[in-house]
DNA sequence: ACATGTTCGGAACGCATGTTCCGCTTCGGT
DNA sequence: ACCGAAGCGGAACATGCGTTCCGAACATGT
């Protein structure tokens, strides 16, 4: 993809390593609200050396996804490993609902039509699981027959806006949202 | 509220009951991303018109919203005399997911700040009611006891994301997911 | 038909946000 | 220590959208 070219000077690449990574905190706690004077202002420096480093703000956003992409697509290894395809499934729901509750950037980047590109190269492989462990958990007796892959995703999806409306209050209610969601799948 | 002064002459009286008219069908299927121009143009007027009859972007918005908000609140009725509470839970959840998939910006709207004050007049009976239908489906041993009332209001609103998500390519399928969430909240 | 005040249209304004530009600073080799 | 190039800051620019303004067009009473 888009090779992120480095720095030629020692305090360019400092600079780039610690925007990405206060970049990322801001994503973090303030979603895809916080804008490049914001995220600039974080990282100490002017709007004109985050551009430096990122040509546009969604090559920053992609950036700071990427990451977590990554880290979200790792999730599915221990997933697809466990025998008991059910509880795979229950603990990759775990994970990411627990990276949109800790990172609200992934929260928000995920229905963002501006943010897609940034999860393109984990989406193929998250279908791919995703289709696996529902297939084997069905075949398992586990998981009800009457829904597919893709409604377990929009299961999930749609638990992420139940976090966002009750992290602040209630931080962790998530995981009572998703026992019940879990339950209704689970097979009779 | 606010009220909404009857204008003079009876052209201004047609124009402005148009452009409710109107303004409601476009932001049916575009939802808040319509903007003020979008929705002039798709009237037949100029921007000016808009803003003669209805002082703020927001105040159209509510205009337009107060109407579904009291639909939504007479849909409470019918659920509240059911002797089953949990049919008249199950009734609700439909009627407002319903909304949600026929008026795009009924799904945006409640879960955007700018429009919260358009369901102001609702919110609070909304609360009452359900308060009322989960503590009787709860007595009457239909709906698992360990949720509360917001609880149920957080995955309705969780489901919005699902009609969101799924409306375009396969309208209704927030049917099949209403009903795994339902069997989740059903007791034991 | 005319006068008068109302309504209309849409160009122009204000502000927010992504992006570019350029003079100043700092690095790193000599 | 000096110099050229790389990097930096942040003011300025571009764009999009809510909102305002005002001359033109129109409805209504006489």
């Amino acid at each position: 993809m888009t090779a992120p070219p480095e720095p030629r000077r020692k305090d360019a690449r400092r600079n780039r390593a610690q925007i990405l990574g206060t970049a990322r905190e801001v994503l973090a706690d303030r979603g895809l609200a916080a804008d490049m004077r914001e995220i600039a202002a974080a990282c100490g420096v002017g709007v004109g050396t985050v551009y430096r480093h990122f040509p546009t703000r969604d090559a920053l956003l992609a950036a700071v996804l990427a990451d977590d992409a990554a880290a979200w697509t790792a999730a599915t290894t221990p997933a697809l490993a466990d025998p008991d395809a059910w509880r795979g499934l229950r603990a990759f729901a775990e994970a990411t609902l627990g990276m949109m509750a800790r990172h609200r950037a992934m929260l928000d980047g995920l229905s963002a039509a501006e943010t897609q590109a940034a999860f393109d190269a984990c989406r193929e492989h998250l279908a791919g699981v995703l289709g696996e462990l529902v297939g084997r958990a069905q075949e398992q007796g586990r998981l009800r027959v009457d829904v597919s892959a893709r409604d377990v995703v929009v299961q999930v999806m749609a638990l992420g806006r139940a976090v966002e409306m009750t992290e602040a209050d209630e931080p962790g209610a998530w995981r009572r949202h998703l026992t019940v969601v879990l339950d209704g799948l689970r097979a009779a």
